[in-house]
DNA sequence: TATGAATGAGTCTTCATTCAT
DNA sequence: TATGAATGAAGACTCATTCAT
């Protein structure tokens, strides 16, 4: 039953974006999912699933905040590409919990999920995006020609780095003024790209 | 004996580059290490004290290469800039496992670990020495007067955030073209932060 | 289930009064209780729930046995304070692993344990309601005034004293005769209490 | 060489006092000793032969006590018996160490220790003199005639039971009070000797 | 004699997964 | 479907004892 799928993700979720993966336990989950361990294998084939299936909720609402961007109409490329990556730190402010669990990556997981050719994709089809919307700069000639997929590959690492930043590091400093530096970042990156 | 702190951290390192901290176990130090499980705790507190030693090897290794270019004389400050955070792609390429470790920040370690303040000062030492290239920049009217450091931490992250990229996700495309997208964030952040 | 709990129990109370709580081990209490050592961690929290259960058990049969007497009627004070001593006598014929637990006291356990109030306030109980005894011999003026609880704590630790010796040291000679000093014991407390 | 011997011993005391057998390690032992782990192996089998002799040096130290009250002249043989038990609690005050050695008795110790007849001897000599010491009342006429051995066993054992009490539960009130206890408690036994 | 590095068996505890009901 | 008890393989860490030097 998909009613119990759902509550089963929905109890993981902010075990695995607190806690990480390797310190939530199915059991943890199954009880904040009011189920049994048992039935939680019913549902998902073991924890990696579990992950797996949270990665994917992740990224598909990710995807969905470009999508409501990229269905807008923008004066210029600039604004458009601008609001594409602030819809990364909307994404981060607003869900948080997945956030987390797309930023924790594959670290000390298993082969089974790290190498798994369907997560990647998910990451590709955001660049694709943000890369058409790179091109489209081009084509009107307010970016200098160049690779759009490699540039917006960039522009998302840049964009990344700086959500990471603090997750990675436990500098409270850092923490209070993120938002700051992430406005000065996407400042530096629209400058940098458009100025060329 | 400092040669078998040695050889247990060589031991580690790898291990712990490759397939995290939580899934390296003392056994797997201790066999590569041509050394019993008792004897590696005549060398290291526990577990975490190996990671911290290697963090703060892998952390010194970076100041390291940005010592030296700090250490060099540019033409001008962009110059300057851009071969400070060219030495974050040459250590990446250079000592792969360490930035692994440095990498790997927190996620899964045990609190002792990750609420260290000796490691976030670390970080903090190379974002400072960074703040003080861009604040040289200013002074020097290259760059449009803002907060130093608060821009050191956006282009270290936008930095980071490239290498971090290719080791979340695990697409291979990526991997091949790394150092062309390198160095094109490079360029783009460096186009924004003089253009201003 | 509170069979298992049970099971578990009845499997440690023998291997905690023979080789005492640090020799004793979890898979040993779990091979006894034929369970495996995971599910011996599913009725109790560690090793050190386990003794404290055995030793609240202890207690409780203990007090049970000077319930029985406390319950009953007697023709002198003295009689009344030789049943209550007797009765531990009794408990130790009828419950000597469970005596061997008290008598274990603390040694080698570790401060969780060692410091438990809980465990402390059983002692307590015992010698309050042996306090009250003596205080009515104070009161029908059989016994000289004095602080009952004290004399009580006195005449407790003296009747232990006699049990304590033969465990504490391993003298076969002192096996063979122990009731016979134990009575004489309560003889010379008992005249010397009520001769003052 | 005698004088390493002792430093071994000297080391170990005041660890296995404190912290008991179990807790104390070969490695505390030796560095306290200011030796190498491996020289203590050149002086003693192991472990356990080092707790044998504190033992040994423990009940030594109490003879002796007992000796010196044994050679000196009372005006009565209450008064003899009384200042062998008070030699008892002047060990305790003198030499806790000690008598935390001879407390802890064999409780969690390995079999090889336990089973030691050496030790029993060294506690059956005790109660002989202490023995003798009743036979000496008991052929002045002024106890009672009875097994003097058996009663000496009661007597000690009493005296025994005061200290232990506070010795094996950790309350702190019959802490403040136990010489008081004490005393209460020879009191008691010898008004219960000499009133038969 | 003396060292102290090295060993490795032993201990508690955790947890993903299974399976009888 | 559903349960949740049971399993057992790890894993971090300790320490008495040995042994090459």
């Amino acid at each position: 039953m998909e009613q119990k799928r759902d509550r089963i993700l929905k109890a993981a979720l902010p075990l695995v974006a607190k806690y990480g993966y390797d310190k939530t336990t199915i059991e943890n989950i199954a009880h904040d999912a009011r189920l049994s361990v048992g039935a939680t294998y019913l549902y998902f084939h073991g924890k990696s699933q579990i992950f797996i299936c949270l990665y994917e909720e992740a990224i598909r609402r990710l995807e969905k905040n470009f999508d409501i961007v990229l269905g807008s109409t923008f004066s210029t490329t600039r604004a458009k590409i601008e609001a594409l990556l602030m819809a990364y730190i909307d994404y981060y402010k607003n869900n948080y919990e997945y956030y987390r669990v797309i930023a924790s990556g594959f670290w000390g997981k298993n082969l089974e999920i790290s190498n798994s050719p369907v997560l990647s994709q998910y990451a590709i089809n955001i660049l694709n995006k943000l890369g058409q919307a790179v091109q489209d700069g081009i084509d009107k000639g307010d970016i200098h020609p160049c690779d759009a997929f490699g540039t917006a590959v960039s522009l998302w690492s840049m964009n990344d780095g700086i959500l990471m930043l603090q997750e990675k590091t436990h500098i409270y400093y850092l923490n209070d003024h993120f938002e700051e530096y992430y406005k000065r970042s996407i400042d530096i990156m629209l400058n940098g790209l458009f100025s060329i």
